[in-house]
This record gives structure tokens, C-alpha cells and sequence, in this order.
DNA sequence: TGTTGATAGTCCGTTTTGTAACTAACAAGC
DNA sequence: GCTTGTTAGTTACAAAACGGACTATCAACA
């Protein structure tokens, strides 16, 4: 290929970069406005309210995001008050997280907000489409 | 959908980013290391490459790049003597940007770099699941 | 030619990220 | 119980992203 051919728009770095812009740019909308969460943040709060208790250890490895951000995800969301740490017996130097009643309550009404998302992608695209699109991501990972 | 069903993992905006991240390093790696440019520098370098004498202003409305990001993308790649400006003589507040000899050759090694990447994915998804994925990105777009 | 509104590009202050120490606690071997 | 090495989480500082305010110039028109 010439460079005289190249073009930026069909490549593919750029073109998933353009679009997960996009999509990240419609949901996080929701998780910023309504409670001005980050994304590290969100993803923090859904690792805990979907699998219970976790440490940041946990979290990071689970949610392959580096510990420096996890403190500082955890702090935002304790002074939210959506989330309540308690130092570990067994091991005093980790500390067990667990969401509060409001940061329950946001992990409810954020999971459905994600759910409604896929479905209106599922309408945008079909839902064949969206399948097929998933299968090729996870493939590149 | 429950929140229990709920996985990360299966939702899209998540699934874009994590390939786009994923995908994005490998070729960053390339003009980071070798050139120590930034991604915006990379494509400005690639538009005047690929266009030409521009200014910032048709950059920034050609890749839909703000107008701040171009201008300290174009200070980087002055310092790197990769392009070279000049006030234009019809309107005084605008310059004209065309890039200088290290800056075309550093152009020409990174189109090539693209390419090549672009022949190892088609080796390892199929020229086919490439044009599909493609498609797809392009439609949500 | 003076005024008004728009435009090209830069600057500056704030937010966010990245990463390399650092602290406190643990564990294993001696 | 002392050393040595490891680990959970925080801190501190540097790199970078972002966007609004600013400067200089232009264009239109009275």
C-alpha cells in the first residue's frame, strides 16, 4: 500500500478508537451527571456490587486496573458515601470493602441504565450484529 | 436483565475500550519509541503527509481534533523539526504547515509501520472478519 | 475610519493519569 | 526474635488532557 492510499478512517486503531470514544461518551454521561463518578469509579462500584465484598486487591486483579487508581476510586467513592471500608482481621494490612445503601442503590439504577444501552444498540444494529461485533472484540483481546 | 447476569465483561462500552487500548498500544509503541510523539502529533504528522500544506484550522476540522490539542501537537513536532510553519500572506492570523524532510521520512516509515500492522491483523482475524468488524465500528459511528 | 462580530491560534488553570517511592504489615528461615 | 523478601495500599510528583479565556487579525458596514 502507497501512502497516497492510506487512509487514517480505515484503520483500524483509529476506528476503534473513534468508536468506543463515542459509545464510552454516552454512558459515562449517566454516571457523571447523576453522581460524578469517574470511570474507574463506576467500574470499582460494579465489581462490588456485583460480586459482594472485595478488597482492592481483589478489584484490581478482577477489574485489570492498576492499584494506584483503585485507591484513588475507592477514596472518591467513600467520600460519596457509597462504599464503607473496614480493616481485615486476618490480615490488617488489607481492608474489606462493601457498598453503603446509596452506592447499592446507584450499582441498581446504573445496571439497568447499561441494560437499556445494549438494548438500543441491539435496535441500532440488530442483535446479530452486536453478537458478531462482540465475538470479533473479544478476539482482539 | 438481572443484576446478577450483569457482566462487565459483556458490555459493550467496555468491550470497544479495552480492545481499542489494547489495539491502540501496539502501534503507539511504534512512533512513542521511535519518535517520542504523542497520538495527536501522529496524526497530525499524518495529515499533512497525507494532504499536504494545511493549517491548523483544517486539521482540527479534517480530524475533528480541538483546536488546543492541534496547536500544542504542532508546537511538538516543530521542536522535532518535523514541520515547518509560515504566517500566510492572504490572512496573517493563520499559518501555513507543511512538513520538513525528517518529518516526511518519519511520515513515510509510519504509513509503511501502519500497513504492516494492518496485514498481521488480517493474518490473525481473516480479511473478511476484518472488513466485519470494520463495518461495524463504522456504523456506530 | 471606527465599530462590531467572527476567526486562527495560544495560554493558563484545573483535572486526570502514570509511576516510582514509601509505609505498614506479613511470612519464612534462621 | 531478627533478618530478608514480599505484599496491600497510599503518597508525591511528573506527564498529559481539557477547555475556557485571551490576543491578534480579519471582514463587513455604517
Amino acid at each position: 500500500m502507497h501512502h497516497d492510499d492510506f487512509q487514517l478512517a480505515g484503520f483500524t486503531p483509529y476506528l476503534l478508537n473513534q468508536a468506543a470514544e463515542a459509545q464510552s461518551l454516552i454512558f459515562s454521561a449517566i454516571y457523571k451527571d447523576r453522581y460524578g463518578m469517574l470511570r474507574n469509579e463506576w467500574r470499582v462500584l460494579f465489581h462490588l456490587g456485583r460480586y459482594g465484598e472485595m478488597t482492592a486487591k481483589d478489584i484490581s486483579e478482577k477489574a485489570m486496573i492498576h492499584k494506584t487508581k483503585i485507591s484513588r476510586a475507592v477514596r472518591a467513592l467513600e467520600e460519596k458515601r457509597f462504599l464503607a471500608r473496614e480493616v481485615s482481621e486476618e490480615d490488617r494490612r488489607a481492608e474489606r470493602l462493601t457498598l453503603r445503601a446509596p452506592g447499592r442503590e446507584a450499582f441498581e439504577y446504573l445496571v439497568k441504565a447499561a441494560g437499556e444501552y445494549e438494548d438500543r444498540l441491539a435496535g441500532k444494529l440488530g442483535q446479530d450484529e452486536v453478537q458478531m461485533l462482540k465475538a470479533l472484540l473479544n478476539k482482539l483481546l
